[in-house]
DNA sequence: ACAGTTTTTGGAAACGTTTCCATTAATTTA
DNA sequence: TAAATTAATGGAAACGTTTCCAAAAACTGT
């Protein structure tokens, strides 16, 4: 031992793996670090794949489905011993199929699960009805739907889905949807014509909370105060949400516990040890109210009483404990 | 080769690892991905490595100097190829030093560099001075200073430092000091008792942005409004920033540059090619004025005309483009 | 057609572990 | 003390590559 010391003796992991076929590291492919959301799974991940003596080798695919099948390759080639992912299609990702093909251990994180596969993910088809529920308690009878990235992400076409049929469920207006592309510059100019074409909106549903708030910065710039002349409604629950004002009324989602639930998952099927209960859907998400959510501008014409009731600024106020988290 | 397709052969990276003693891998330690900060760094990171055909693991250490010098140990088992990493003390970490005594390519991210070693770093302590002259440019004399997690970061420190020696070269009263430790449940309270020990001071400095917004909300259920009662100045330049009301005043740093540059460096060191040269230290960040900061209250006090002078909300509605890097 | 050159093919060694087996040493039992 | 058992020691093989060298095969040119 006292050689070891002195020399710097250290086993090698490479050649443990070579003649044990296993490597103790973990195969994580998310779009983009970028986005909070994922960034944070990845930590839960990372965290519970640390307690269990497993390491994470990190690829981001950038939403683009060439990467994604590449990112498969290089990590199925390095010998993982599993994987946790968020591919753009899972019915159609071919990495995800070589995955299956060659029966290695894998939940996938915040896509719906095909057939016999393992899944953490948001109900965002349950959720999006849930936030449509909302608008039409608010006397919303007609709004529409922000969303980025709309072809490489399935979470977006599901939610677009659920609202869409909660519109129906309430008889309200189909939503009409805006689509962004990466490279359109302008969000202003976008919703301004978006407004033009649909005159009698009075809501927007955003897919995730940062282009509710773009869209409530873009709302004031163009004239519009939020939620007096249109609402907003986002989807994630990032926690600036309830530092703003008037707070992100959204869909919280637990990114962090998302991301620990597939890694356990993974591990369980590793180990062959029962896997923990995937969530039940319907606690994978809830809405929170905010003050960017009102009483539609639309009834407080038809009915003036309601003005008075309006409540512009809603102060929520609580949970200061997350954000300890944070710091540089 | 059809029977390589046919069997789904594919070379093992272990093996090929073992033989010619080269991983493609790089190991990457940050303290956490639930600060946005590291996420976009590691997201910076990551996509330099992939282009060169690199992969990234990573290892959270979770502000622990345990956990540092023990995912250090683990990455050199696995025989990672080069390090980027962000440890908790540049000048007394064992893991750096055993990378160090070990010869292997490195590069430090957010940590000022000792010695001659390489570094992509904000240059904390000049950000913070003119954290200081912004202060006083708007005719504050006593200010306060809000960090979390001091013990563990360098880079809080230097924030202070720096900040303490702006206040003194303008003749301020040196800022007091509000730590928070990760337990601390509830800011508010915090905040209270020291604006009731410090009851002359104007503004105060967080030392990252989420604080500074978490500041904002804390003087809201205080009573206090921003930037009438109190200014608040932030670090980072977090996106939010920009969008929340009043628009946060802050130091801009660009940590997906950080990581990137971090990653070209240790590549370069890695392949002996010449390495990109540092950034300037004085480009690392720049100032970001917003609605957050505005004259003195006292100076108001003093000077009745400047009441009209004012400008609580100062709209900063430039860049839409990052956002479209966001969506879920 | 033959010597010379180039290309192809095949086999051995090494990277650093772990597993397995045979051998030798140490211990226990009668 | 001899036989039986247990423990320690040493050496070979294997994990899947790449590098290197020798041998064989295939091409040159006169």
């Amino acid at each position: 031992m006292a050689a070891t010391d002195a020399l710097g003796f250290e086993f090698s992991e490479v050649a443990r793996s070579l003649q044990s076929s296993t490597t103790r590291t973990i195969g994580c492919v998310v779009p983009s670090l970028a986005n909070p959301v994922f960034a944070d799974a990845v930590q839960g991940a990372q965290e519970a794949f640390q307690l269990a003596g497993y390491q994470t080798l990190l690829l981001c695919t950038n939403y683009d489905p060439e990467f994604e099948v590449q990112a498969i390759r290089t990590l199925t080639a390095k010998k993982v011993d599993g994987f946790v992912l968020t591919v753009s299609d899972a019915l159609n990702s071919e990495g995800l199929k070589a995955i299956q093909a060659r029966g290695l251990p894998h939940c996938l994180l915040f896509n719906m699960a095909p057939a016999d596969d393992l899944s953490w993910s948001v109900d965002d088809h349950s959720a999006a009805i849930k936030v449509a529920d909302a608008f039409v308690e608010k006397g919303h009878t007609h709004v529409g739907f922000l969303a980025l990235k709309f072809k490489s992400s399935d979470r977006a076409r599901q939610r677009y889905k659920g609202f869409v049929e909660g519109c129906s469920r309430n008889g309200m207006i189909p939503p009409p949807l805006l689509e962004i592309d990466e490279d359109s510059q302008d969000l202003t100019a976008l919703m301004k014509a978006f407004i033009a074409e649909n005159p009698s909106i009075t809501g927007i549903f955003a897919s995730n909370d940062f282009l509710a708030l773009a869209t409530i910065r873009s709302a004031r710039v163009l004239g519009l105060t939020v939620p007096n002349d249109l609402s907003i409604v986002g989807f994630d629950g990032i926690e600036v949400g309830t530092m703003v004002e008037p707070s992100l009324a959204t869909i919280v989602t637990d990114p962090k516990l998302m991301g620990a639930g597939a890694a356990r998952t993974v591990l369980s099927v590793i180990n062959g040890t029962p896997a923990p209960d995937l969530p039940d859907p319907n606690l994978t998400f809830s809405f929170r109210a905010g003050g960017s959510l009102a009483t539609s501008a639309a009834e407080r014409v038809d009915d003036k009483r309601s003005v008075a009731l309006s409540s512009p600024y809603n102060p929520t106020q609580k949970n200061d404990k997350n954000q300890q988290e944070r710091s540089t």
